[in-house]
DNA sequence: CCGAAGTGGATAGTGACGCTCTCCAGTATT
DNA sequence: AATACTGGAGAGCGTCACTATCCACTTCGG
């Protein structure tokens, strides 16, 4: 497969798979002569997934080359496979055992609720930060976001959470392509499920 | 309050204030020489409020505007809170009663899976657009998210959206301001609320 | 065997976006 | 009188995801 074919094929033009290529989102083809290289399948597969991260999933380019590593790594084993995925969405490195001893560690809204619920989480994970900075954004915009009304939106969220969690492969490659992708994905999903569920709610009570 | 106090309080720099006005998403102070306007209490909430949808909702700065004029309006009744909400939301104007009368309408998989799920939505609304672009996505990355786990889905988010509408004030205003600030910023609370879940879940059931 | 079309590769340009900088004449303060 | 600050307006900046142009070099149809 030339690289218009592959163009054809995916509905990307030449332009902008050559700025894959030339990114490393996209692995070069198989050279034929020194001016034309052989694309494959997989190249195609390849291609769609770029597209339902970057398109979709608002991941930047930077960004989806990291995830496509990890899915990429064979070596990942099962167990480390969330703090992987979330690595990789991360800009940097975030240390799982880190160096800083100074005895209590950061307290914050989200760290007490986390701890109140039960919910066994590494206390270091910087997503407790992005849950802090969204909680606070909304108190800050006077969105009355209470302890009470945050446990019922995390039951809610455990009920999804479970169900990500049981359709998690047993094979390890496919667990991390399951964990990664369904981390970036799932979310652009939910957003639209959960206005349709408030009109359908508002609907059928009469408003 | 001139408006580099006003910069202070809110630690958002004059220039970018400057910004705001020219933009239309923060009303001019009252004038009190003509180089010099007076801004009030008002002000540093709406800022507030402006940094909230734009940084954490990642919100583009002529949605924040759509949507700070929806919340403003006095007019909006309880009734068509989430349409307007919505409609703040999305670019263009989408007609709540269309005059397009080609018979069947639109099919696609979200939409049969909702009628099975016997939702009560507008079968129009755009919003199930971005749910079949999602969904397709998903597909499409290979990522496979069958009509059951999408229901097991549906579950969860049925609850978060009890949740959301229960939260909702009696009063017009405040409704429209909880419903619209609601779609916006809560959607970052829950991404991180879900990771977090996950997480808890591996740990306690052992990885 | 010739010329048009296509290829990999590199460089530069584009348009959108959210600021940020610079300048201005006109107050306000010291 | 000198300095600082104001509202207002235009232009510029850095980032980002492409996109367009140019190049020397095959490949293919006639």
């Amino acid at each position: 497969m030339k690289i218009s074919e592959l163009s054809a094929a995916t509905d990307v033009s030449v332009a902008t798979l050559k700025y894959y290529l030339r990114e490393g989102l996209l692995p070069p083809g198989e050279p034929l002569t020194r001016t034309s290289a052989a694309y494959g399948e997989g190249h195609v597969e390849r291609i769609r997934l770029i597209r339902a991260l970057t398109s979709v999933g608002g991941l930047s380019v930077a960004t989806t080359r990291r995830v496509l590593e990890v899915i990429a790594q064979p070596g990942t084993g099962r167990v480390d496979v969330l703090g992987a995925a979330q690595r990789a969405l991360l800009g940097e490195e975030f240390v799982s055992d880190p160096p800083c001893a100074d005895g209590a560690g950061p307290t914050s809204r989200a760290r007490t609720w986390l701890a109140d619920q039960g919910w066994q989480v590494h206390p270091l994970d910087p997503v407790i930060d992005d849950l802090d900075a969204a909680w606070e954004a909304c108190e800050a915009a006077g969105l009355g976001l209470d302890e009470e009304r945050m446990t019922a939106y995390a039951h809610g969220v455990l009920q999804i959470a479970r169900t990500d969690v049981e359709s998690v492969p047993q094979d390890p490659a496919g667990a991390v392509r399951q964990v990664v992708l369904g981390t970036v994905l799932v979310d652009p999903v939910l957003t639209p499920l959960r206005r349709l569920a408030q009109q359908h709610l508002t609907v059928s009570e009469g408003g």
